[in-house]
DNA sequence: TATATATATGAAAACGATTTCATAAATACG
DNA sequence: CGTATTTATGAAATCGTTTTCATATATATA
């Protein structure tokens, strides 16, 4: 590959001048110009990214850090980051954890070496101490999950109100043995969400039955697994609300395997509307994250960040909304 | 932040020394060593990889261009690439195009400058030309979708073979009236994928019909219409091979829709196994493709070309498996 | 003991761009 | 017309590493 310096001296200007070209900077004379784009083209020059950007110190990457790219929830979130990325000259550079601090760990050390000009988070295994430290050295935005009391700005959903209104509405339908399928981990909106059951609950005069209320790992299996339990109850509930969609499939399938109709012997309310809800077979009631969305603001704020030195603000709240499908209303 | 000239001078050494240290390489007295990494520590210092990467001219990035994350089958082979691109010491860099050409020629052009040291290309919008002219210039891996006839390696299934199988599938279950959902574009999987279908059909000794032949874009609506027009055939077939899930799933709530028993009045057979057709009601009959592993293998080729300068083989077809579900078999 | 080799280190070059500074030529201004 | 400004360009510094080459000291070998 040819460097500029090659270019140069095809064109008989110095290496100064052919960035000047390169970089439509200014003051370049029209025939110095058509020399030096001549002699690009002959030599089918590339400028090289690696000396650019050490010159610029400055790596025009961005990375994003996720337990699980697979996971239809996170890759349409990667998908606003990218294009939002995309239209402010940054490459997304991606880092899935597997949930393994130690992995997320190996890619925040590189960070701190210029691997990306910044950084997303989505559902870090860090604590606060470590992530507070962290935004000090490196522009950073947390998506989805985030801790608070941190100087690091969130994208996020107001869960406790989504996972209120979700529960609002099978009480509406009438319910009131209303089971939830949980998650006991360290994210904040696992603790949002069962605050919004409960709160609920409360304002229709329901008491809150601990029976009721059991915690997975967002799997199918797990869905599936505590539904099982929740349907050898005496009482049974008549119906349920899971913190994710795929926990609500794999307690739908659950209790049709008990031969249970949904939803009329028991409705479930799922929460993100990932894209599968709606081909679902009965389509799913749901929370819809704007997950796109969540994204592309991310992404603005992280460009933000690094253009400007500073976040706007700390918290940004995307809309959500409760989608009525047949898994809670025939 | 700190560079390796401010530890040196901390640590009473030369750079080089530091780089030495850093770089666990040769002939560094216990002493220094010791001195040095004192050094490291209270400064924090991080090797800044901008450096790195200019003076070794790598960049120690490889840049996967596939159409869309936030499908289930690419995002399951996303995940294997990283795995083995990091168990390589590479990082991966993400573009989605969105089928858009436009879009992918811009990265493509970056590559030549050295944006990332490799490339795995994932249903590619360019033609064998430029493939074959790519080629030249950086090691690039064909996965999945391939152009045959050019010096690129790719890794896939043998889409013919896996068609017939699973359409001599239906033929085994006692349907003659079988129709097709494919697709028509430029990639070789949808023609291999048809005349695995054809085989399978001649071989039984039924007559290909073209009305029972219609072509989808892999989404969910295209399969939903195209069963609803394939119902309205005065003979309608009593079982469909789709060349993907989602187009499977489509055609299935499609028949729901008009009340037809899945697989009792119509057998569906879809293609792929994403994460969702063991979910799905009916679960799907599918052929498995081995995603995770086709990433691992993609990425293992495209190592082996970057630190050998050539590929082992040009074509890598691994194992698929045609899984029996509920939506051909009751 | 004299020489050969191994060990430990530093100075300087190199990677390939961009940018600062200096300067020459061209143009504008009074 | 003389001076001030703008335009166009190049030389050299710079970004932060790694690596080559040179060299001094320590150790091994004959």
């Amino acid at each position: 590959m040819s460097t500029i310096n090659d270019v140069a001296a095809r064109a008989g200007v110095s290496a100064a001048t052919v960035s000047r070209v390169i970089n439509v900077n200014s003051n370049v004379s029209p025939e110095t110009f058509k020399k030096v784009t001549k002699a690009i083209d002959e030599l089918n020059y590339r400028p090289n990214i690696l000396g650019r950007n050490l010159r610029k110190t400055k790596s025009e990457r961005i990375l994003v850090i996720l337990p699980n790219i697979s996971n239809p929830f996170y890759s349409e979130i990667v998908k606003g980051i990218e294009d939002v990325a995309n239209q402010n000259g940054y490459y997304v550079m991606l880092c899935n954890t597997d949930s393994d601090l130690a992995r997320e760990e190996k890619y925040i050390k590189m960070l701190k070496g210029q691997l990306a000009d910044g950084a997303i988070l989505m559902a870090s295994e860090m604590n606060s101490d470590d992530l507070a430290e962290l935004s000090k050295d490196i522009p950073v935005v947390q998506c989805c999950e985030y801790k608070e009391g941190i100087p690091m700005p969130h994208v996020s959903i107001d869960n406790e109100l989504a996972a209120y209104k979700a529960v609002k509405h099978l009480i509406g339908l009438g319910h009131e043995k209303i089971a939830f399928i949980g998650a006991k981990n360290q994210f904040l909106s696992s603790s949002l969400r069962k605050k919004g059951y409960i709160r609920a609950l409360g304002e229709a005069g329901i008491n809150f039955d601990p029976d009721y209320c059991d915690y997975g790992d967002y799997s199918y299996k797990s869905g599936f697994r505590i539904m099982k339990q929740l349907l050898k109850l005496s009482q049974r509930p008549t119906a349920v609300f899971c913190i994710s969609d795929i926990m609500a499939i794999g307690a739908i399938r659950s209790a049709m395997e008990e031969k249970l109709q949904i939803p009329e012997d028991i409705a479930v309310c799922g929460f993100d509307n990932i894209y599968f809800s709606k081909m679902f077979k009965p389509s799913l009631t749901t929370i819809s994250q704007p997950m796109y969305d969540l994204g592309c603001v991310a992404m603005d704020a992280l460009v933000n960040m690094i253009e400007n030195g500073k976040a706007e603000t700390m918290h940004y709240f995307l809309e959500h909304e409760l989608v009525i499908r047949e898994s809670t209303v025939k």
